[in-house]
DNA sequence: CCAGGTGTATTCCAATTTGGAACAAGTGCC
DNA sequence: GGCACTTGTTCCAAATTGGAATACACCTGG
């Protein structure tokens, strides 16, 4: 039988919700709002931007479990707004999941992929269309990606960040490329009459 | 005022949906069971596994709208299963689907680099664990969607499937050498001393 | 000075999606 | 005959999402 002096018991949380405690780990005290910009900010790139609504209920939940505490304080303009810092305790639960927690398979559903799969109800050009489509999106993410890069560069204590941002330039710049080749195949693919017709 | 003999508006469906009719469009009957199969088989390698309660509510709702047709049929077991299959208006909706409706971007949850992101809280051994781990998870996947993709290449029919395939091939060794990369990155960044610590 | 747009800040709700367990019945193995 | 495994299906609670709604402050133009 467990007894009552244990550590607590480790809160099972999901990953969006150390995704919120990990931009409060960066140090600052933060509105939701403002941890929603970091995310659109950064985190873009390789974890999706979760809802307004679910990052304010993140960080509820996180105050409620001691791994984060707020406080109202009174902006420039006189109003009220709730700003969020991690506790030390939360502090030490990212640690521990960091160290401990199993680490999930990255999650994709490529929507553009899953068009050509479907490739044999459409029509060939449509195809063109969205591959193309993402191509672009995925340069202009490269882009993006690249100056996120080059910010987290100019502030000390960002190494971590700065890699990801690296590694998020080489992704999308990669499927950039990977959607340039899918239209070379499907070109070829047309051009050799073998394409299922719709 | 509408009226009442325009094309029934179209149901607007999740994109989960579009893929389990888009298995079903490739023209066999098929059980809940059978449907998670497929999606297990080459659907992972680019968009998630849904779970089977999931695969069995959208072929509800699918024949609802009737898009799908289904029929109870006694297996060689002689135990009864319902077998679904696709209708004219499934598959009209779903080229109208793929024609029409506003290609969603990928969306990526990388628990990898997440963790990788967050760096300053682990202990570097740590972190290149993780790394390691997807690097070679990556490989795994890559030669497993090249079995898919040969699988694919033997059915006539299935130009797209192995387009895809080949894509996915291709993508997880992107995957795979991004990781390698992340790597010297990490291993660089810990020897230079300019590694934030936890 | 008032309307309207934009940016900050937060909340609420319905629908989607997930994970997991539970149930059931056949098959193959020891 | 017992046990594990596969096929097949259902149910439920929880997580997650998207979207709209609500404020208030600031700025711009008429």
């Amino acid at each position: 039988m467990a007894h009552a002096d244990e550590p607590p018991a480790e809160v099972r949380l999901p990953a969006t919700a150390w995704a919120v405690l990990g931009i409060l780990a960066f140090g600052e005290e933060l509105t939701g709002y403002e941890v929603r910009q970091w995310a659109e900010h950064i985190l873009r790139f390789f974890y999706w931007s979760p809802a307004m609504s679910q990052i304010y209920s993140e960080l509820k939940r996180l105050e409620q479990v001691g791994y984060a505490a707020s406080r109202e304080v009174s902006g420039e303009d006189g109003r009220p707004r709730r700003v969020y810092a991690i506790t030390d305790a939360g502090r030490a639960a990212a640690s521990d999941w960091l160290a401990h927690a199993p680490v999930e398979p990255p999650a994709l559903k490529h929507g553009p992929l899953l068009r050509v799969w479907l490739g044999h109800l459409a029509d060939p050009d449509r195809l063109r269309e969205v591959v193309t489509q993402h191509r672009d999106r995925s340069a202009d993410l490269a882009a993006e990606a690249d100056e996120a890069r080059r910010a987290a560069a100019a502030v000390s204590g960002w190494a971590y960040p700065e890699l990801v941002a690296r590694w998020a330039v080489r992704y999308h710049t990669a499927e950039r490329d990977l959607a340039a080749r899918l239209l070379d195949d499907l070109d070829e693919l047309v051009a050799s009459g073998r394409a299922p017709d719709l």
